[in-house]
DNA sequence: ACAAAAGTGTTTGGCGTACACCCATGA
DNA sequence: TCATGGGTGTACGCCAAACACTTTTGT
């Protein structure tokens, strides 16, 4: 993966990354995708750089498809983190020497970097982790049990989650998180999931359904214990008019 | 101004600036501060570059101390603008020359900047305009009335607006836009032209009382017209709680 | 005296919360 | 038939929106 980027280092913005919180649904948990490096015993956020000629958004686009293969989905700046040592010893000449960097390159990679922190909202099972190489391994991790991770991603990824919760207010969430056909209550499941709590079931019918993006749909969920729930989907022209011009209300 | 940023060229994070946008409150408008370079005709945002061994926060207070004396006061980041063009042809041979940049450093001020957006909520008494020199402009603006701007410098006012807005149903506004002595009416009027909307004066003085930030002083405000009304402070120790817990409410 | 703005209280409706009952299905 | 979870309806309470009257001051 460094070679890549090596390649190409003066096509970068010197001192940007990007790195992306990517959260998905699965098993009524709320996962992250995250990536663990051959050079580190850490996890850490999928990222990248960004290229010079390429728009912030785009690249942050670009920075998830190359590493995920996702493509075209909601993506969201959020924050921009920029401490002077978050990325302090991040490299070292053991790490370096490990890549086979070549000493010219050594202060590229050393010197300090700002990263402008994304998220984004997947459908788990249409995301495919995509290691880059051997040295590398992707895996959904449920939020809940995210280990240590290298430099401030635990501090990105907190924030993302705040980001998230408050946004929850401003607009709906789960198209891109579940599957086109789901039931209300997996859509519960993961509202509650993401603010950590506990909801009626009963109110939270009838404030989603009150929003009017939801169609149900003559169809049942089959092969499930006890009553069959039914089967909605989104009505996306409404859900994307109610994303352009939010909600005013809250959970 | 230009001149003492060469001196320390090798010492700004390439291709990253900070823009901040100062909010004011007086004569019941709000205000904005601006700059007016000698090199362009248009006004823009303060701003500035970031030291590499600077925090980007604390280096967004410092661009502010540095432009317009002010220290200490809120603060907050809102969001990064990143599109390739956005200084695209800022910088030209014409300014080059009349600013009498040598050669060498030009395709330092051409190269694509990142800009890191930070709005600031002022005491418009006690922010006084400090231009650097006699090629620099700085003045309050309505926010009504403000003219056409550089780069993407309106792009960025209006998305500050944006979430200063958003930011009023989370906490408290007012401390340092308004004198330590204020009426009630004042406070309204600070929040009506955030929002942009008329707000019920009895139902306001209820919802903002409720929240506990005001201390009523026994003193009314003299030589108006009219009834006077009651004077008012914040409890700065409450205020700062709220503005740290959070609100849960909306206007 | 009159206008204009400040201070105070009351009514009302909608929304959020809490809760009870029925229905469908698998074990 | 029982446990479990889904679907539907209702009652209550609080808060926010709407609104009327009194008080104070300058002209």
């Amino acid at each position: 993966m460094l070679k890549n980027i090596l390649d190409n280092r003066d096509n970068y913005q010197p001192g940007l990354s990007i790195d992306c919180v990517i959260f998905g649904f699965c098993d009524n948990q709320l996962k992250v995708l995250l990536i663990k490096t051959a050079y580190s015993d850490k996890w850490g956020l999928p990222g990248g750089f960004v290229s010079v000629d390429e728009d912030l958004d785009l690249s942050a686009n670009s920075v998830l498809y190359k590493r995920t293969g996702l493509e075209g989905i909601f993506l969201r700046q959020f924050a921009t983190f920029g401490a002077v040592k978050r990325n302090k010893g991040h490299f070292n000449d053991t790490i370096f020497d490990m890549l086979s960097t070549p000493l010219e390159d050594r202060d590229w990679y050393s010197q300090r970097f700002i990263t402008v922190g994304y998220y984004a909202l997947v459908d788990f099972l249409r995301a495919v982790p995509q290691p880059k190489n051997d040295e590398e391994t992707v895996e959904w991790i449920d939020h809940n049990a995210v280990p240590d991770l290298i430099l401030d991603h635990r501090n990105i990824l907190d924030k993302a989650l705040e980001t998230l919760r408050m946004e929850l207010n401003l607009m709906p969430v789960g198209y891109n998180l579940l599957p086109d056909k789901f039931t209300i209550p997996e859509l519960q499941k993961l509202y509650e999931t993401i603010l950590d709590r506990k909801l009626d079931r009963r109110n939270f019918l009838r404030k989603i359904t009150a929003i009017g993006i939801l169609t149900k749909l003559d169809e049942k969920k089959s092969n499930v214990a006890h009553k069959a729930p039914n089967l909605y989907s989104f009505d996306q022209d409404k859900y994307n008019e109610v994303v352009k011009n939010g909600l005013h209300q809250g959970w």
